[in-house]
Order: C-alpha cells, then sequence, then structure tokens
RNA sequence: GUGGCCGUAGCUCAGUUCGGUUAGAGCGCCAGGUUGUGGCCCUGGAGGUCGGGGGUUCAAGUCCCCUCGGUCACCCCA
C-alpha cells in the first residue's frame, strides 16, 4: 500500500456510495415514522460544554473515562456528544418550547475507546425524545414507534426488554437494599465487578460474568421496593404494550448505562448479533434530568439507537438490502459531448436520473461505462444520428434491442420505455 | 486503557519456514482485437517507497527492536 498521507482517524470510517444508499434509506424511514408519530426535527451541535453530559451522571464510563473532551482555544472544556439526549434536554431548557414537545434526530456520536466491532469512536444515532409527558401511555408510544421502525427496515430477530427503575425514592432505596446485600456476596463476584458495589450497584446485575450472575441470582430485585404508585405506571406501560400487541418480556436486571433513568426503560436486543453489540437500541424515562439541567421540573423520555449497530443487525438478518444506486439512462455521444451535455440535462428535466461519459471516450468505452452505470436505457449519438437528427434508444437490461428516434420526440420515447408496464390484473 | 491476530498493486491474497538476481496471481482499471455498440472471450498495458523508522548482513518483503494502523476480545456501550 502506497503509504497514505492521511487516512479516517482512528475509531472512524468512512461511508461511500453505494453503501451509503443505505443510509439514505435507513434514514428517510426512520425520518418518515418519526414525523407521523408527530415529532419536529431537531438538530443541535455535536460538542457542548463538557458540563451538560457530565449532568448525565457522575457514576457512568460514558461520562467518566469515555468522554471525547478537549480545551478549545477559549479555554472552555467541550466534549463531542456521547449520546444524543443531553443535547437535546439542554436545548429544550434553552428555547422553552411548549409541551408535550417531541423531538427526533439523527447525529454523531462520540467515545473515546478503543474500536471493536459494532463499536466506533464516532457512531451514528437516529433518536426520539419527548419532554413535558408523564402519561404512561406515551411510553408505550416511544416504544411502539421504536418497534415500528426496526419492522419498517425489516427485522424480525430482536427481542423487547423493559424494567422499572422507579423514582428517585424508590431507586435511592432500592441502591441502599442492594448496596448491603452485594456486600455480603462481595467475595463470590467476579473479580472485575467488586468496585462497582460502592460505586454503582446497579449495574453488578447486568455484569455478564458467570461468577457475578450465580452470586446475584437472589438479590433483591427492583420491584420489591417500587412504591405502589410505580408499580401502578409500570403495569399501565405493559398493558398498553399488550393493547398494541407488542412483545416484550421484563428483565430486572436491566439497568443501563447512563444513570438519569426513571420508571420505565427499555431495550431492544438483537437475537442475531453476539451480546458485546446486542443492543439495537435503548432508551427510557428521565424525569429529573431537566432539572438537572437547570429547566423546571419537566419530565421526558426517549430512545436512542445506533445506526452502525442497525446494519449490522440488518446484515445478521439478510435484510434491508442496499438499494439499486443505478442510473435511468446513460447518454453516449461521439461526436464531441455537446449532444450528451443536452439530452442528460432534459431527462433530469423530466425527472430522470441520467449520465454520461466524458473526454470523448471511444463507443466501446462509452458503452462500457453505460452498462457500469446500471442504466436501463442508453441513448446514443454518434456522427450519423447527429446529422440525421436522431439518437438511438437502445436497452441495456432486457431484449427491446435499439431503434432511432428523432430528436424531437426523444424525451417522451425514453421516458415512456421506463414507465413500469401496465400489469393487467385479473380480478 | 489491557491482550490476541494481522499490515505485500484499487480489492482479495501468494511469497516470510531455511535472507539471495528486475516482487507475483486473480479480480478491477485502461487500450486493442471489433472504423459505430456494453455484458462473454483473446492480447497487451498501467499500477508497489512489501505500513513507517532504525538495526543486523556482502545482501532484508523475509531476521531483530521501536513505532503507526487495522481487526477481534475485555471493560463499557449504540
Amino acid at each position: 500500500m502506497s503509504t497514505p498521507a492521511f487516512s479516517a482517524p482512528i475509531g472512524t470510517r468512512d461511508v461511500l456510495a453505494p453503501e451509503s444508499a443505505r443510509w439514505i434509506a435507513l434514514l428517510a424511514t426512520f425520518g418518515e415514522i418519526a414525523q407521523r408519530y408527530g415529532y419536529g426535527m431537531i438538530h443541535t451541535p455535536m460538542f457542548e460544554d463538557l458540563g451538560v453530559f457530565q449532568r448525565m451522571g457522575a457514576a457512568t464510563d460514558v461520562v467518566t473515562k469515555e468522554m471525547y473532551d478537549f480545551e478549545d482555544k477559549g479555554g472552555r472544556r467541550i466534549a463531542l456528544r456521547p449520546e444524543g439526549t443531553a443535547s437535546v434536554v439542554r436545548a429544550f431548557v434553552e428555547h422553552r418550547p411548549l409541551v408535550p414537545w417531541k423531538a427526533w434526530y439523527v447525529t454523531p456520536a462520540f467515545r473515546y475507546e478503543k474500536p471493536q466491532k459494532g463499536r466506533y469512536r464516532q457512531h451514528h444515532q437516529v433518536g426520539v425524545e419527548v419532554l413535558g409527558v408523564d402519561d404512561p401511555d406515551v411510553d408505550v408510544e416511544v416504544i411502539a414507534l421504536a418497534e415500528r421502525y426496526l419492522r419498517t427496515l425489516g427485522a424480525s430477530r430482536y427481542l423487547l426488554i423493559i424494567n422499572s427503575m422507579g423514582d428517585a425514592e424508590d431507586r435511592a432505596n432500592y441502591m441502599e437494599i442492594l448496596r448491603a446485600y452485594l456486600a455480603d456476596v462481595r467475595d463470590q463476584l467476579a473479580e472485575e465487578d467488586r468496585e462497582k458495589v460502592e460505586r454503582n450497584p446497579m449495574r453488578v446485575l447486568d455484569s455478564k460474568r458467570r461468577e457475578t450472575m450465580q452470586a446475584t441470582a437472589d438479590a433483591p430485585r427492583i420491584s420489591d421496593v417500587l412504591s405502589a404508585e410505580s408499580v401502578d405506571r409500570f403495569e399501565r406501560v405493559q398493558a398498553g404494550l399488550r393493547a398494541l400487541d407488542i412483545e416484550f418480556a421484563i428483565d430486572q436486571r436491566l439497568v443501563r448505562g447512563l444513570d438519569y433513568y426513571t420508571h420505565t426503560l427499555f431495550e431492544f436486543q438483537s437475537t442475531a448479533l453476539d451480546a458485546a453489540q446486542s443492543t439495537i437500541i435503548g432508551g427510557g424515562r428521565y424525569n429529573g434530568l431537566v432539572e438537572a439541567l437547570g429547566g423546571p421540573e419537566t419530565p421526558g423520555i426517549g430512545f436512542g439507537s445506533g445506526i452502525e449497530r442497525v446494519l449490522l443487525h440488518l446484515d445478521a438478518e439478510e435484510a434491508f438490502p442496499t438499494p439499486d444506486t443505478g442510473v435511468d439512462v446513460f447518454v453516449i455521444d461521439t461526436t464531441g459531448g455537446h449532444h450528451a451535455r443536452d439530452i442528460a440535462e432534459a431527462l433530469r428535466d423530466r425527472g430522470l436520473s441520467a449520465d454520461r461519459a466524458w473526454d470523448g471516450r471511444s463507443m466501446r468505452a462509452q458503452m462500457k461505462a453505460a452498462d457500469r452505470s446500471g442504466a436501463e436505457l442508453a441513448v446514443i449519438v454518434g456522427a450519423d444520428e447527429a446529422k440525421a437528427g436522431h439518437a438511438i434508444v437502445r436497452d441495456l437490461r432486457g431484449d427491446r434491442g435499439q431503434r432511432s428516434v428523432a430528436r424531437p420526440d426523444l424525451v417522451d420515447e425514453v421516458v415512456a420505455l421506463l414507465a413500469p408496464d401496465p400489469q393487467v390484473e385479473t380480478p
């Protein structure tokens, strides 16, 4: 490999066509669905004051060791955003839109960590947030939107896992009880999980290490300490999901990485990918976050979904193939290129996609280029056609051959040939 | 951050064991066979600081050291 002067930074990647066509389609799908649920798109800067993200929770790895932060020339502590929610909430506090406020986004997200399969320093997420609504039915709607997204992409091998963290008080109570329990079995935990007992005991529960899983099999459950009110709202969420025929399972070990969550917590897990990258959508309710960022007491809920992750999952399912990026028509001109220039532009005027060859290449070379372009039809202008005011229209994919058409009729002819054949349906 | 594996043409890879003349293949690309027509076939061509630096040696793609990068795993997460 000749020494490249530069390459994409560690943990980042370029996405070129035709792969990028898949991204376009995925984004169009998500945007269309979000709009269908009444969400407006929000665009926020991809870096923020470090403090914005620190409010997400001091005990989380995302904040403590994976933050992609630096000092800018003005001496400000800046961080590239590690996920979408904090920025959206910051924007909400800053602009105070009317509630209920429903926003969807697509954004790059950054984590300073060593890359591996399905994990990058820059990845991309789509997501939604709803602020100002505490109704359990909105939790159901957000989950329904997420599920519709996966289904629309053609995914089917996934599970919806939900849990309830209760409110801040439930959570504090539980932490205390759990910490006491874990302290007793501390020696039986996997070495790597022991320090979590003090720092963030709930994360011990979602450890994938066998010793830890065995030692915590009988650990107290969050459901044991939930207030009657928290239990009631969790049941209403479940009832809503059942009413919409959305299958789910409750997993009391589901904790998730950010510790701003309250009440409803959910995750769509791929059953087609390894556990290390199985989360394809993660979200939940965060009723204290707006206040933490300096806003009024405002409930919120949302989810984020990694685009690369979802594409990886869709690959594993052999779903959502890369769309055809071929052009409709390729225009060949061996007389210098003026005809190609004019004809291609006239075809584009009619809404067709058209491409052509450049630099006066031979007929053969231009035909090869036409073939490669994926075009259905080639329009060919050689010396004879130019003189006669004609062009040849040639079918490159089917068996319709080619014929000469007078220039004034050319565009209509091409449009007619590309129109889908009217199917004769028998009733 | 820690560890395993891997860096040779645009791509996929031989060649490294036991150093030895101008470093190969397939695919792709370009041109010609085909003075007006793609796909198949044939012929030819372009394209490599063998990731980078240092060392050993008469001689290094090949051995040693360092370094950069990729990949996978751990931690954690999308």
